[in-house]
DNA sequence: ATACGTGCAAAGAGTTTGCATGACA
DNA sequence: TGTCATGCAAACTCTTTGCACGTAT
């Protein structure tokens, strides 16, 4: 078990939360991805350990890390959301052909919503960036059926 | 009619492409209604007037819509869709109590592509931007049960 | 007259819920 | 031992698909 796992029992080591072989298994294939998966890649992933883990388990303990503030959910479109652990304040780029994810920084952003706060009526409280692009990998193939 | 629709009537005015009571309606209150409109949204309004319209065609005539550039899906988590008639470049704010949708402009934003291009591996094509906050609204009400 | 568009019902994907059983603290 | 979590099946929401009928061009 890693060490950001194991930071993370101790901070839910508290009345009316237990620590169960399956969250545990969630937790820690999400601490060590750096895929950005999607529920489904992890309910496939952990049925080689876990047969008899549920759809239904890996949801629930989704929600219950995201209630947490451990991990974060990445939403895209009407598909499946994908989720990643919570490390410090990032943004996305997402590749238009393949779906592949990665992460960058871009701290200038943090003005913009001075800047905003300015233009619109809302009192805001935080914003979404995304870029999206082609992927080196993407980008390498040529582009003929 | 008013004549934002009827000059996409004329572009649209090609072998292949015919233009109904439904679609007209769908496009008049798309252009009128300022409100980000959902797809049950523009089927229940336009039910008023077309009994006989049905869920299939609103959402047959938004994939239409889109696929001739008239029109924005605003996609918000798993919820469902919300559409806008396509005029100038803008992004929107998002109230979290109510989920009311203004917009604003920000050109600054147009920069941040090319230092996000220097950040990432990507062939960058395109962004996103969404703040979130409290509407004018929802922020006067006392926060109590 | 020729398809394009419509409208009904059914399917589909992703996620949540109800409930009896299992297992952590 | 109490009750939180699991796992199965069913429900749910939003959207798409199949197909016969209607209707714009």
């Amino acid at each position: 078990m890693n060490v950001v796992v194991e930071e993370s029992i101790s901070l839910l080591r508290r009345p009316g939360i237990r620590m169960t072989q399956q969250r545990l298994a969630i937790m820690e294939y999400l601490t060590t991805s750096n895929s950005h998966p999607t529920a489904e890649e992890i309910y496939r992933e952990l049925n080689k350990k876990l047969p008899n883990i549920s759809n239904t388990t890996v949801y629930n303990n989704l929600n219950f890390l995201k209630e947490q503030g451990l991990i974060q959910e990445l939403i895209f479109g009407q598909s499946c959301s994908r989720y990643e652990w919570r490390t410090r304040p990032h943004y996305h780029v997402i590749c238009t052909e393949c779906g592949k994810i990665d992460d960058f920084e871009l701290p200038e952003l943090n003005r913009l919503e001075e800047a905003a706060q300015r233009e619109s009526n809302f009192q805001i409280s935080g914003h979404l960036f995304e870029l999206y692009g082609i992927c080196t990998e993407c980008g390498q193939e040529p582009l003929q059926s």
